[in-house]
DNA sequence: ATGTATGCAAACCATTTGCAACTCT
DNA sequence: AGAGTTGCAAATGGTTTGCATACAT
């Protein structure tokens, strides 16, 4: 699986304005919180908190595991951050925008990412059924993906 | 909040249909066991394993909560059990069938359990648009149920 | 009799908390 | 200077595992 990761000029604009955020709302800038901004602005999917403390295999310096969940806890609260809980593992920490919703396969535990308004046709239907505005932020959809779907029905119907 | 409890003549008769099951497989029918059974059968919406070993508050035996999970394991692998992840708290056992499915409001946390059929139509939809079977059983639907919608509309809109 | 399941304790993983030392503003 | 943050260590909650004993078949 190759690894695509942004531009480290754009990271790095990126990573200036969530800090500017940050001082507006009279939170100080340090090292460890500045590790953490570019640790998601620099990758391609969420990450564990421990991936980040770790520097991302090496790729940045490493922090303290407990700090990274105070951070992340931190920038949470700011609206910069989200995690979302695939499957069984830990939580995974990624940006808040753009605004992507997960698909998580039940059987190979593959997931797809999309946008926002490609699940707003669902989300309509959802919410003329039952009333509830859905969200696939926080916990995905789960299903089988139609690869697992395939071979499942392959060995089906006796 | 009443609690309501299936009677005990149905709960009985279940579970000697699962026990009968077990011995099938060759799987020993022992205190422990039997009692994970009862407790499922008896409640009304899925329960912790704490709360099956507390003996669902002194109604039923308490037993090893070890013993707990290691039986709704083997009772999952026989097809009896499911588990379901409602938030962030512990897993939630329940018996495989009759099939529910589950959405859960981001907000206020409740739940609703509704019957498979009913999430046919947003399957359908779901699998038309991604080709994923959609599953609610594991992880629920979650989204803003309508109360806590009402309640996020009314703040909004500047 | 024999392997299976139990109960207790200890290990485990993800996450949170207490606290003294440090550092951003 | 002074409040916000850090790093380390210890505690937490949920779940799993090791192992000697007890029990269902």
């Amino acid at each position: 699986m190759t690894t695509t990761h942004r531009s480290p000029a754009l990271t790095a604009a990126n990573v200036e304005a969530a800090v500017e955020a940050l001082r507006e709302r009279g939170l100080r800038v340090s090292a460890a919180r500045r590790l953490v901004l570019e640790a998601l602005y620099g990758a391609e999917g969420p990450l564990s908190a421990e991936r980040i403390a770790e520097g991302l295999e090496g790729r940045l310096p490493r922090s303290d595991l407990a700090s990274v969940y105070r951070n992340l806890e931190t920038l949470e609260e700011v609206g910069l951050v989200r995690h979302v809980h695939l499957g069984h593992g830990p939580g995974l920490y990624a940006l808040a925008a753009p605004e992507h919703e997960y698909l998580a396969c039940e059987s190979c535990h593959a997931v797809r990412s999309v946008a926002r308004e490609e699940l707003d046709g669902i989300r309509a239907q959802v919410r003329e059924q039952f009333g509830y505005e859905a969200r696939f932020t926080h916990f995905p959809l789960v299903g089988l993906c139609p690869n697992c779907l395939a071979e499942s029905e392959g060995h089906a119907h006796p």
